[in-house]
Parts: structure tokens; C-alpha cells; sequence
DNA sequence: CGTTACCTTGAATCTCCTCAATACACGTGG
DNA sequence: CCACGTGTATTGAGGAGATTCAAGGTAACG
């Protein structure tokens, strides 16, 4: 509130030093794109940890993508009760439903400060008219999405406890490195048991037993906030686990 | 096999009397759309009712549309269990994942004889870089199967058996009255309930005595492959459901 | 008329849920 | 610095919902 004497960070990243454009699993811009996506952001919005993003039913009239920290994003049904639909780490877009269909699907909540590239999505349809390289890359996402949904949904449907607990950990891993969180096989994950358990589809005292279980077998350990995988090939055995991602990922 | 003297019907419908532009569920189409979705179309494949359309892991060389009849898309896993991830029907793109990924990361098979619109996919950067509306619905169509499959991982996770039985047969009740199959409130569903037990990742046990106490209220009516809805809005309630398409869907 | 696929029902079992209580970590204010 | 509140994690006990096993029953098809 009261000014400082010490200088604030620049407050928006320009497009050119974005640091997930380093990243591998992204794809390179043309020169065109660039100058583009850069004339298409219209700011930067920090999200506190806690505080929702997008709600369910609303018409945004932006579209994010993330830049660094962690989302969930949910469905609430009725008596309390919650459906994790997946987390959202940097590089994902969140609020697509809203400029494809009149309005969100889900909602969105930040589980760490979230720092948020935003697009105004009147703007989309010249994306679409005049970049289809980026077209291509929202189609792809959205693809994307809607694999990982299917995966989970296998998971939900037909795995056991055990084996979904396994699993989860494994794609979170998996997404997690690839967005350049992970150190080695060490990650800090911003997840609580009770949001682990929903997106499950398992009460949170029997997610505590099971992951209680998992811990024994000395195959991972995750103390606080920090996970680490100590024997990758057992859980993926356990989880019947395959990655999703096989290409390289887009960047908007 | 042998020749019949009756004349066969013509193997390919040109797109301009495409059944599909009639529904009102489909945005119209833009004249060079027309033409070049018809330029595009290499020709139609009926699969056979039980027969694979398309094969998890494979990499598909074609896109194709559902002209008429229904097909399932799911999953194996280990030990034979299946995870159905939905059901598709008229209107509905097959394959897409083929197109932008390596590879399908599900099954496709007729539940019914399926007569598929085939496009090469080759020429799918053609449509994304000269036709952005058709690039837009395509873009449009990923989105709307992952809202459509978080609709149903909500439903796995979070529902009774009970309620998801009911939300699932609105659910298709919905999506085949968009698609012109529907007579009032009865409808041909080819699906058994061993298919809804994998779509609900619930045994077919449970799912057959679910079903019979769903029927017992008089709610709904299904013998054999007909199924009444006699009480929609009672069912609504139980399934505490809400219909997913909101716009006018468009037409590739 | 026998084969096959699908549907139905009962019984025993087990996974997972709810209820309930306690423990632990962290931040806040006295 | 300690007491207290809040959110999260842990553990036990009992019960409900869903599973598996097993055995028929029914309709369609060649």
C-alpha cells in the first residue's frame, strides 16, 4: 500500500523473455506469432493462493495462461461435494469453455500466488483468421486436455485406491518436469490430501490410509509439500502408467 | 456379393444434402466452406456394427465424421477392464487425437453399422491455415468432448451408482435429440449394459439391480434397446443434472 | 434346435465411506 | 513467549455400497 523506497519488480514480462519459451517441450514462435501473441496480452494478473480464478457459470472475458505457480481446476456438485478435474501448472490455458461457449464449465482456484499472462478473448477470432500456426496450438491444447480428462477418467473408473493414488503422482510428475518444476526426482507440490482425494473420486481418510500404505513401501516419500519419487518404475507398474505428452507442446 | 438387379443406393452423399446440415443444432455453412470441406472428403467407410474403427496406439491416416449410427470410444486397461470414455453419433468427429498427437490414445468401435465421412489428415493444415471458421470448430469440438468428459469424471468420482445411471441416460438422451434420433421422449439406444457399467466404472451387476430399481420408480421404461423417458424431470433431480451444449454446434 | 450374447438374481465378501476423536503445524494476538 | 484458533493430517471403529462368484433365464440367429 505505502510506497516503498525499494524498487517494485516490472510488473509484466515481455513475450520476448518469457521464461517458458525456454522451455523444451514448447515449440519455437515465428517471428510473426511473436509480435502477435506480444500485441494480444493485455497484462499480467497475480492470483493469491486460495482465491478463485474462474468460477463456474461465469462469462470471463479473458483468457490466461499461466506463467508460474499452481491451479485446480473443479466442479462442484451438490451437498459440498467436489470433482478435481486436473491441476494447472505454467504454460496452461484456463478459460477456454468461456470463449468457445457462452460460459465456464468449472472453476478454477489458485493453490499458490498463480502469475497469469492475460488475452482478451474478443480477440481470439483473429488468431484464428490470421495465425492458424496458433490455431492449430489451441486445437492441440484442447486436445490435450480432453486426453488427460480420459485418463483420468480410466483412472476414477477402474483403478483401485491404490492404483489411483500411484497414478496421480506419476502424471503430476510427469507434467510437472516437463514445465520445469521438478528438480530430479523431487518436487514441491502445493496439493493437499483433500484435493488429491477429489480428484480421485476417494473420501480423504481413505486417501490417507492408502497413501499411508504407499509411503511404506518406501517407493515415495512426501512430507509436507515436498514429494519425491524414490522408485519410478514400481509405481508406474503399480499405476499401469503411460505418459500422455508425446509431442512437442505449443505455446499459447 | 452377387449382383442385384435392384439398383444400390448411391455409396457417397454429397456434402450439399448432407442429413447432418439439416439438423438445427449445426451452424450453417459459409459457400467455400462447402466447397472445400467437399474437396476434402475422400470418400465414406461403413464400419460394421462391432467392428474397430479405430485402434488405440495406431496412427490413423484418416478424420472422420459420424454420418449415422452410434460407436463407443474407450480405453483398456490391465485385466480386461474397459473404461468407456463416451458415446459418439451423428455430427461427432473420430480421430481427431491421430491428427495432432503421434498417435490415438483410445479405441473407436461400431456399436452399430456406422457409416463414416473420411477425410485425410494430411490435409488438416490446409483447413486450420484457409478456413479459420472450420479451424475454429474444430477447436470448438475438442472443447465441447472435454467438457463433455468432465461431465462424466464429475459423475464417476463424485455420484452414486444410482445418480449416475440417471445422469447418464439424460445425458444421452440430450445429445441424441441434438442429433435428430430422438422421437419425443423414446429412443434406440444400442448400448448393453455392460457398456454403461464400463462408461460408469461400475460392475454390471450392480449396474443391472441399479437399473432395475430405476425402472421400478416408473421413471424411465428400457426393454430391449428402447428407452422412454417417462419422468425427465424427477430424473434431473436424481442426476442433479444440466444439459452441456449451450451454442449452436458447428458442422465438421 | 442348439449356440451365443445378453440379462437377471442370490449370496458372500471386501473396498471404501462416514463418524468421531486426536495430533500436528502455523500464525495471531495477548 | 505462550495460549489459542484454524487448517491439515492421522487413526480407529462400524457400516453401506459395490464387487466377485455362481447359476439361471431369455431372446436372437443360423
Amino acid at each position: 500500500m505505502a510506497s516503498r523506497s525499494e524498487a517494485r519488480p516490472p510488473s509484466v514480462t515481455p513475450c520476448e523473455s518469457c521464461p517458458l519459451r525456454q522451455l523444451s517441450s514448447f515449440r519455437p514462435f515465428e517471428a510473426e506469432e511473436l509480435a502477435f501473441v506480444k500485441s494480444l496480452k493485455s497484462g499480467e494478473l497475480v492470483a493469491e493462493a486460495g482465491t478463485t480464478i474462474l468460477l463456474d457459470g461465469s462469462n470471463s472475458p479473458h483468457l490466461f495462461t499461466v506463467l508460474s505457480g499452481w491451479a485446480v481446476r473443479y466442479k462442484l456438485l451438490a451437498e459440498g461435494r467436489r470433482q478435481v478435474l486436473n491441476f494447472s501448472m505454467p504454460g496452461d490455458l484456463l478459460g477456454l469453455q468461456a470463449s468457445l461457449f457462452k460460459e465456464m464449465q468449472h472453476s478454477v482456484d489458485a493453490l499458490t500466488d498463480v502469475r497469469l499472462c492475460v488475452f482478451p478473448r474478443q480477440r481470439i477470432w483473429e488468431l484464428f483468421k490470421n495465425y492458424p500456426g496458433l490455431a492449430f496450438d489451441m486445437t492441440w491444447l484442447a486436445s490435450r486436455e480432453e486426453s488427460i480428462l480420459a485418463e483420468h477418467l480410466a483412472s476414477v473408473g477402474q483403478r483401485s485406491a491404490y492404483g489411483r493414488i500411484a497414478y496421480m503422482i506419476l502424471h503430476l510428475f510427469d507434467r510437472a518436469r516437463r514445465s520445469g518444476l521438478a528438480r530430479g526426482n523431487k518436487l514441491t507440490l502445493p496439493v493437499t490430501q483433500q484435493d488429491l482425494a477429489d480428484a480421485m473420486g476417494l473420501s480423504i481418510v481413505h486417501t490417507n490410509k492408502t497413501l499411508k500404505r504407499l509411503r511404506a513401501t518406501g517407493w515415495i516419500t512426501w512430507t509436507r509439500q515436498d514429494l519425491t519419487v524414490r522408485d519410478e518404475s514400481r509405481l508406474r507398474d503399480l499405476a499401469e502408467y503411460e505418459s500422455v505428452d508425446k509431442a512437442p507442446r505449443p505455446f499459447i
